[in-house]
DNA sequence: GAGAAGCAGACTGTCGACAATCTAACAAGA
DNA sequence: TCTTGTTAGATTGTCGACAGTCTGCTTCTC
């Protein structure tokens, strides 16, 4: 017989396509931070049931983008300063470990990949496509989390990395100018094919600050805003969240 | 008028409850790793309908507990010895930064609920109730990413020891002995009161690494167990995950 | 007897309807 | 005027039933 490899089908389920729908639809700002998610429209909208639309939405809170309140409703999670500064500081202590573990591990396959990713970011930003621009330069940076083979990392780093994304958007939606960035990219990349492992990961965590203190500014913008009144019909979530122990 | 803060009031839907309970069946090994899920059956004995059920199951599958393969089941997480491995080495990483977050925050406060969470230990390994003498142990460990103040952090630890007390139940159940471990934890307890961070941070990893290898080479051996055929009733999933990207 | 086609049976995925709860507007009383 | 009780509307939580899919067995053919 051949050795041919099939990849597996699709999963083919109302449910896994919502939760597609509604992902995309979170981090790319369509909704926004605070708002509430109607079971009622939202079904409509999509020529579904409320079952699927609701089991989407579960699995959407437990991704930590969603959060849930009993008999009140379900939203988008709020963004707050402090959020980031605490996303951000894990991830620098994810990165390092992910170099850590991918340095013995790289290859040709990886350079290639690594070149791959570089190259889609750089396309993004001739584009001057900004919410595909934060795509693809997290998905080159999360090419050493994914050749890490840890399973657990991975998975800690993707569910981090929806958050950062949905800070990202926001915050690029916001600014004027689309995106200057040229390439703060050429460094990291350059430094992964080295052989200075201690380099990489000290790069890695600078050069993530750089756009992190940025974004922190306006995240803390913004909450002086909102704490001046005005708070618009974002309606904020002022009971306890559902996360039982 | 008056400065009492009331502690918000319990979330008191069908799906918190049934969440909490499985996921209590889940980590006490009452439900066995790779065991399918009835929806039919379960949904009976808990006198609920699907609905809800099926909710509670999705959260658990994003809580990395469960896993779900479309028309075919919700199962019980199969429990690999690199899985055991992946999570101890983040958890290392994860301790080792939760310290340097919580060091400068250390009070009378949290000296006090160490002792007490030391004690609870203590009291569990006396009763030789070994199911709560996990949950305990975990408890105390988990103290320092609570007080880190991070939320992020904790609850991707949370996340962790999910998995790992799922790993200690299997692994406890297993063994003849109720347990022996008198006080592994007291040199635990006594550097995070001490002043050298970096003692206790390394003590961290040493400690933490002695279960561990128990643990891992006793995966191993089911692992082995397992390949030799026999495969019981245990459902292995043999298609791809449901996390679609 | 071996292998393919077809056929129940069981189970998961989805739907529409009902029950429980919350919110906000309104009325009544001090 | 402020507080409290009431009520209607909207929304979420839950239920029972139906549709789609998979699995294992049976049957048929060679």
């Amino acid at each position: 017989m051949g050795k041919l490899d099939f990849a597996p089908i699709a999963d083919t389920t109302r449910r896994a396509e919502i939760v597609a729908l509604l992902r995309r639809a979170i981090l790319t700002g369509q909704l926004e931070p605070g708002q509430k998610l109607n079971e009622l429209r939202i079904a409509e909208q999509m020529r579904v049931s409320r079952a699927p639309l609701r089991e989407a939405m579960r699995e959407l809170v437990q991704e930590g983008i969603l959060t849930s309140i009993p008999y009140a409703g379900t939203f988008v999670i709020d963004v707050t300063a402090k959020d980031i500064d605490d996303a951000y500081s894990l991830n620098k202590v994810l990165d390092e470990f992910a170099i850590e573990l991918t340095w013995p591990l790289r290859d040709q396959r990886f350079f290639d990949e690594l070149d791959r990713r570089h190259e889609a970011v750089k396309q993004a930003t001739r584009d001057r496509d900004t919410t595909r621009q934060i795509e693809t330069a997290l998905q080159l940076h999360g090419l050493i989390h994914e050749w890490a083979d840890n399973s657990v990392l991975l998975e800690t780093w993707q569910r981090l990395t929806s958050r950062l994304q949905m800070y990202f958007a926001l915050h690029q939606r916001a600014r004027k100018e689309p995106v200057p960035d040229e390439d703060i990219h050429e460094t990291y990349v350059r430094l992964l094919k080295g052989a200075d492992m201690r380099a990489a990961q000290s790069h890695a965590r600078e050069h993530i600050g750089l756009d992190f203190e940025e974004l922190l500014a306006y995240a803390r913008s913004l909450e002086q805003r909102d704490s001046k009144g005005a708070k618009a019909d974002r309606a904020g979530p002022t009971r306890n969240r559902p996360e039982a122990s």
